[in-house]
DNA sequence: CGTTTAAGATACTCATGGGTATCCTACATG
DNA sequence: CATGTAGGATACCCATGAGTATCTTAAACG
């Protein structure tokens, strides 16, 4: 084992995710993701065998990421809907605020029409996702803050809207400012909690 | 004026269609759509300067496709909810169900991060789809038969919704069975309506 | 202190596909 | 019936970028 290199493979992808969330996954080329990390393409080829590989390689890393913010978001709450209001909250500013994550996730869903292993990936991505807030939904459902008679459909739903909101801040960029916000949380949270629906500013 | 080509463009930009839907923008090939069409990659070249033109031509297509389906749905009915129901149902019939269409809009996102013009054309489109909802939710309250406060918020979740949905289709193929078809609907249109919210079965 | 080994650099190959140059052919017109 | 014109066909160019072959270098190890 020679030089220093075994957070190479880790370095390259990070980097890959950085440039395929600004510019997709067909406008990266491997000399760019080399290059970003400081290596050429000669040795990005010593650790990744292909640039589908890398591609995977950074869907990793970006679920990865995902779930470590999830879980930093609810560490210090205990109150139920608190929990669910906060994990709401991150998935909002994460996945609809950033731009780099809209585009990266974007990206993932075209190739996955192409690519089994994305997909499957991604599926196992959401399915985790998916348990967390059912855990919690009903969590706060038993503490009565809640009362939606089937949370894994009201969590089904509210996960398609959140999803449709990032398309749709692709298109109308205010989408990212702070009453916006509030307001699509405001309006995923009451499909959750399954009472009166999107009216803007309840809190 | 030579020979028969008044109607080539038009053939072009349907067979476009077709194999985007089916295989994406970048994996279709101009002479794939030309040979598709009947014609050649010269003769392509003298209807559409450009790959770039045809998709945006295949775009308008679709976009045209879409507003005349929804008029029809809603053409011989009269009853405002009714009708906000046939287009729901409309939506997820065309937009969830067909695979074709799944492919086809998602290559729509991609693309239009990187394409100014494709952005704008969507969102055009976008427009005109939800100033059609609000117009019949708006009838449906003025009629008793919604309660949403701010008719505006509800469309566009409800849209967001359905572009989530859709996307989950890619993965969850079952969503295409008729009894989740129904629990689909029943959810979008309890976020139109403003009352208890996701409940399957709702009818 | 040489030998091994793998990370890294350099310089290629080569398939692909968008775009073009050019020729052909049929129809409309005078 | 000649001629101009535009749709259509054929053959080509060429940029791009993934992947590869091969050389270099430095750390680990006996």
């Amino acid at each position: 084992m020679p030089r220093l290199a075994p957070q190479m493979p880790a370095v390259l992808a990070e980097n890959a995710f950085a440039l395929f969330g600004r510019n997709g996954f067909d406008a990266v080329t491997i000399d760019e993701i080399a290059a970003r990390a400081g290596v050429t393409k000669g040795s990005f080829y010593s650790h990744y065998k292909s640039k589908r590989e890398i591609v995977l390689a950074a869907c990793q890393h970006y679920y990865r990421a995902y779930q470590q913010n999830a879980h930093r978001a609810i560490a210090g709450l205990r109150d139920p809907l608190q929990r669910l209001r906060a994990i709401v909250e991150m998935s909002v500013r994460t996945c609809v605020v950033d731009q780099s994550t809209r585009v990266f996730t974007t990206e993932i869903f075209a190739l996955s029409l192409k690519d089994e292993q994305v997909r499957s990936g991604w599926l196992q991505f959401y399915d985790s996702v998916r348990e967390l807030y059912i855990g919690l939904l009903a969590a706060a459902k038993a503490a009565g803050q809640a009362h939606v008679d089937d949370p894994r459909a009201a969590v089904d739903l509210m996960l398609a809207a959140i999803e449709g909101v990032k398309l749709r801040a692709v298109y109308e960029p205010h989408i990212a400012c702070p009453a916006e916000q509030r307001t699509i949380v405001g309006g995923l949270m009451s499909i959750l909690q399954g009472q009166t629906c999107p009216q803007p500013g309840n809190r």
